[in-house]
DNA sequence: CAAATTATTGTGCATATACACTAATAATGA
DNA sequence: TCATTATTAGTGTATATGCACAATAATTTG
């Protein structure tokens, strides 16, 4: 009766959020150690590609198309600003500061593409194509389930 | 031609990592909410538990079983330290300062488990129990592959 | 045993995350 | 029109994350 939780609670195994969290900081590692030549870490490689796909676009549009909290959206871009990689325009509607990319962001993400590359291979390959298609489609299921 | 990296990366679809990450993170939001009748969000929740079945145990092994930073499992341990639901002791190896709940944190985790498994019963049902089984396996083989 | 190595933990720094709140602007409606 | 409501974005605060580095103690090795 030294350990009451032991007998109610299994700790590591079965909890969803654990496993997510959990496999999202070891492949985050992964990718940031690969990446690790180009200047970006994941999340900032994300941040660009999504802004160089969607913009010029609203944070809103952008933090949508990232499953990603507007104002973490707002915090992750400033890194990127600051090494003038995207710049925030004005708009019609002066609420917006429509993000874009710069030419010096194009540069650094194409950089970093072939690096992005490696990374996704190394999962794809290691957990099986076919596998890893049901997994990502899951991921999104989960993703909408909590909306 | 204004769009030069739209060819070359599209964006959220088929990324390992943002996939992940987002999936982690709308998981997480939809534990916090449901846990806040504990007081306690997701990691903590986590991290309490772990403390409770492993503990008393070194950092080390702690932040091994929950895949989790050496370094982040110390600044994790602080808010559960302050409200006083873990502490840590001394061990002969004089360098470990083993960590183990105390009856406080019992209680804290006992209240939180019901919500655990509201939370983590809506994810089962939502993705179905099977595929959600082998979710799990294939995060669990993700983060393998990630060492 | 003394020196070198390994193991355990903490700290500085930078980024990532999101809720509550605020400010500014646009849209709506009486 | 002008008051109300809705939309868009930023800030304050707190936690989460991990690399590089430092400090201390145990272990190994010559």
């Amino acid at each position: 009766m030294s350990k009451p939780a032991r007998a109610i609670f299994d700790g590591t195994a079965g909890c969803a959020c654990l496993s997510l969290r959990g496999a999202a900081r070891a492949v985050t590692q992964m990718y940031d150690e690969i990446l690790k030549p180009s200047g970006l870490k994941a999340t900032q490689f994300s941040v660009l590609a999504a802004v160089a796909t969607q913009g010029p676009a609203s944070m809103t549009v952008i933090s949508n198309a990232l499953v990603m909290d507007r104002t973490t959206l707002t915090r992750n871009l400033k890194p990127l600003m600051g090494r003038g990689l995207i710049k925030s325009g004005k708009s019609q509607d002066r609420r917006q500061r429509p993000i874009e990319i710069t030419s010096k962001g194009e540069t650094v993400l194409a950089r970093a593409l072939p690096l992005w590359k490696q990374a996704h291979d190394q999962i794809v390959t290691g957990v099986g194509f076919a596998r890893w298609q049901g997994m990502v489609r899951l991921l999104e299921e989960t993703i909408n389930l909590s909306h």
